[in-house]
DNA sequence: TATGAATGAGGTTTCATTCAT
DNA sequence: AATGAATGAAACCTCATTCAT
């Protein structure tokens, strides 16, 4: 699927306000106020709210990927590495598409569209994969203990980095952080998310603290 | 503030709803129909949709308490062993109120409701106070280290507790457990998430893997 | 019809409301809460809000009758001291009821409820026969000229005072006499409406001015 | 603002509706039947019930202007028989807009909208200056006496036409009209009116009967 | 291709009244 | 005699979508 700039412009509008206010507390006229755009442009591009919601999805999760392909193959780093790098480029697409994964979120949480379960379990697959094969590899050479639960790593990585996402600003109050702008603090986390999760990661597949 | 037996009945119902189809994707109609009482005794009970909402956090905020208190008195406990306490007493509150608990966890992604805000934040300051405890005395003791991130973490035991029993679809489809039964399968996760909580939380508490 | 004091109670209640802000801007929990007393008291005792405003009508009518046989009857005064006596009772009764009153006018602004279309009625028409009386003394005794249309001399006194009445609050303003007290506001309209009406009174009767 | 034909069409309705019924008395669905449009279309075209009546407001104003430029100017009348002339423009005005003037007096009996209560203070003050640039001509000619309160003035017009106008079933059948056509009889209060104000006038402002 | 106008359906809330006690 | 609880009806408004142009 191809878009023009118009479209785009109202997927990034629509993921914004999606994350921000919920799909269901986002009304059409709300997006098309928010792009600028006439109402009716929203139907006639998407079909409807629901099917622009699927191409907003369609269209991030592209985007949503990670990278790692060259890395990994990359000899010169250890297995452990690795999987820092891995860390390190989960918690960048967090900040950076921070919209689209509010939206991931919500959605997770009720019985979602189809397509959208599809798109999510899709990307989860994806990193699985790529964890998976890092796991084998530092097994392989003896480094990873032989009792590692992938899904539970993940679900170790994820949930700690966006529950610190969601609740960014307790955080920042909690810390003495509120005078920070929100791209410091952004910064701020990113470093003591990093930090937080490779240790755990350490343990958990070397069981070395 | 007292309610009546259908009052309550209407917040269980209302909880479930709006846990199951966020706020916004819940109508008083589906309410008042799940729970089997007139519409209009919706605004009739609690003003609005929103003060409803208000009222399951206030009334259920309070089920959410941790009971930790005595424990925490014990002398015969360590500090691990309390702290291990808690992780499974948070584990079960998770489980026995996952619905509330979604709410929670919906609400705090967007800009909501004040009084709603102040009860999660009431919540979580009365966690936080009980691991600061547990945490002073254990580092008193010596056996805790001394650069412990209460936030950070509250929030690794928080966010991975809440990020599995969120997928745990996806989980149980991963780890082939399709054909348990929901409480089955909620047992099982149960006990996973404890041990593995516990593991991390030993790492980062004392330093030993 | 005797009323009892909690029946006189909700009557004065719903007077000021109804005046304030009308019958269809006043809803019958207003006057409850307003009155301080149960909801359901009110179809209790007047069967519905159209009724409580006939009871309202019907109650207050009776203190809205001007009060002058005793004077008119009096020799020793002239038909145009009679006629300025006439004025400043109704000037009176408009200030001491104005609540009543504001309810009369905007119950002829509509095809009001019959009983209440005749209590208006009733109140007018006798206003007329003492105003007939005393013009028919003057024109005997040939004070007064022949041709006065009793219709628009009444419209002329109720027109003009009400008009000041429902617009008093522009009349101060306009006047410089905002720092008044409610009181002495109204205490200064009663005295130049008295000597505005007297004034144009004397012309159409007697010819002079 | 412009307006199309519909909104025209729906704000005469409602003009007609509200003043017949009450602002609280009319609902939309009474108004969109009335006009013979789809119920959402008056939100959609005006926001609200309230802001259609300001619509009315701003609307009407414009057409209930007195238009007296010219002949204040022509100097071949004179001061009296300009006031006649603001005289017969004023109650032809209301026999025009009998609708919006009933609107107009409902909504100075409460306290209403402030849009709407600032275009009712802004027409009043319009009219205010007209009758106060003739009076003050009127006095240096030295036809008109010297202490006129405009204000009185301006009440004795408003409020014994208003009056009038308002109970004009009751006259007809006083003056035993009922007879009449609505049209015949509006020209005879017209008539009738026009001369007993200009009467009054003439001695207020002369001192002659 | 693009859009202003339009609309049926459904949203939440309030209403006056009734009923069981 | 008095009232808390309840409710059907109707209020106003917004929704996503469609349609004629």
């Amino acid at each position: 699927m191809e878009y023009n700039e118009k479209q785009i412009h109202i997927m990034d509008t629509a993921e914004k306000l999606f994350a921000t206010k919920g799909f269901n507390g986002t009304s059409v006229r709300d997006i098309a106020e928010a792009a600028e755009v006439n109402l009716a442009m929203i139907s006639y591009y998407f079909g409807s709210k629901e099917k622009l919601l699927e191409a907003v999805f369609v269209y991030r999760s592209e985007f949503f990927k990670l990278q790692l392909e060259s890395m990994i193959q990359n000899k010169e780093l250890t297995p452990l590495q690795k999987m820092e790098s891995l860390i390190d480029e989960y918690i960048n697409k967090l900040t950076s598409q921070q919209y689209f994964n509010t939206i991931m979120l919500r959605e997770q949480m009720k019985n979602s569209n189809p397509l959208v379960i599809a798109q999510i379990y899709n990307l989860k697959n994806r990193n699985m994969l790529l964890i998976q094969e890092l796991i084998e590899e530092g097994q392989k050479k003896g480094v990873f203990t032989n009792d590692i639960n992938i899904y539970l790593l993940m679900s170790t990585m994820v949930g700690i980095a966006n529950h610190v996402h969601m609740t960014k600003q307790y955080f920042a109050e909690k810390q003495g952080l509120q005078g920070l702008s929100e791209e410091a603090l952004m910064k701020k986390i990113q470093m003591i998310l990093s930090q937080h999760i490779k240790k755990i990661f350490k343990t958990i597949l070397t069981n070395e603290a």
